[in-house]
DNA sequence: GCATAATACTTGCATACGCAAGTGATTCGG
DNA sequence: CCGAATCACTTGCGTATGCAAGTATTATGC
């Protein structure tokens, strides 16, 4: 593994692995939330009147619409979820945060800032804070599935 | 999603997701094998002997025992991972990379490194990356699953 | 030394997911 | 317009995975 970008392709995905599993445990325990539950709700959070059709989460999130269908029926059923047909075009069904989903969200968000903060905690100047962000930046800009 | 540790944690969250996405389809259709079998494949290269027990797999891969278990007995079917029962303790089954693992495997990480090339080509210079690469190690240093 | 605890691994069961096929709605070509 | 193609979503089925319980082996306390 001697090329640069190799080395820095398998940091990252061992980084986020340890990320995502410490995130899986806190969100399981403290809210009752899986991580792709927590990124289904950010999605629409960040999305234009807190709705998304179902295929267009399962783009963002990167997995299948099946599994859009499959978890959106449980979140819907506590509340977290609504369900909007298109008006113009009757295919669509659309995926609204509720308040009760936006209250979720916000707690889960407190979690993930909070362990995002241990991550990084003590090993890293502002300096170096704001140059990781702008590099990790040019990965995710121009997608679809950005949150930030 | 004002603070920077947020923000980066979840760039590179979701940037690993991309790349992981990614990966996943050209492993399947090009060598037949997943991305966690790659990344079995790469702990045990890097292990002493190339032999690993099932636990430390497991625990530097980020999965249960159980899915060691599962996910080493067709690769042992097809040739490309051994067993080898531990001479002083006899609870310990390691698994160990055999020469055809390692053929595959090298196939595989050239896979991994031209779609690496892909994810930072025309993007970054060699010096953004030596820096990227510095700040990802701080994250992965020191945990057992570090293969950097 | 021997009973108890701890460890390494396996297996039963439930859940999450992708793929392919099915259904209903819209768009397109003539 | 009307049939065919496309699209959004759902459902059946097979695979992957975690958790908890079970088995075999080693370590520990007394």
């Amino acid at each position: 593994m001697e090329h640069i970008q190799t080395i820095n392709a398998l940091r990252l995905l061992q980084s986020a692995d340890e990320l995502r599993a410490r995130l899986a445990g806190e969100f399981s325990s403290i809210h009752g939330l899986s991580v792709n539950e927590f990124f289904l709700l950010l999605q629409l959070e960040r999305a234009e009147n807190h709705q998304l059709s179902r295929v267009e989460l399962a783009k963002r999130m990167h997995v299948s619409a099946s599994t859009v269908t499959r978890m959106v029926a449980p979140m819907e059923k506590t509340g977290m979820l609504g369900r909007e047909v298109g008006a113009r075009d009757a295919r669509l069904a659309f995926v609204v945060l509720t308040n009760a989903g936006q209250t979720k969200l916000t707690e889960a968000k407190a979690t993930f800032a909070k362990r995002a903060g241990y991550l990084f905690q003590d090993r890293w100047t502002d300096e170096e804070l704001d140059t990781l962000s702008e590099l990790l930046f040019r990965l995710v800009v121009g997608t679809p599935a950005n949150l930030t």
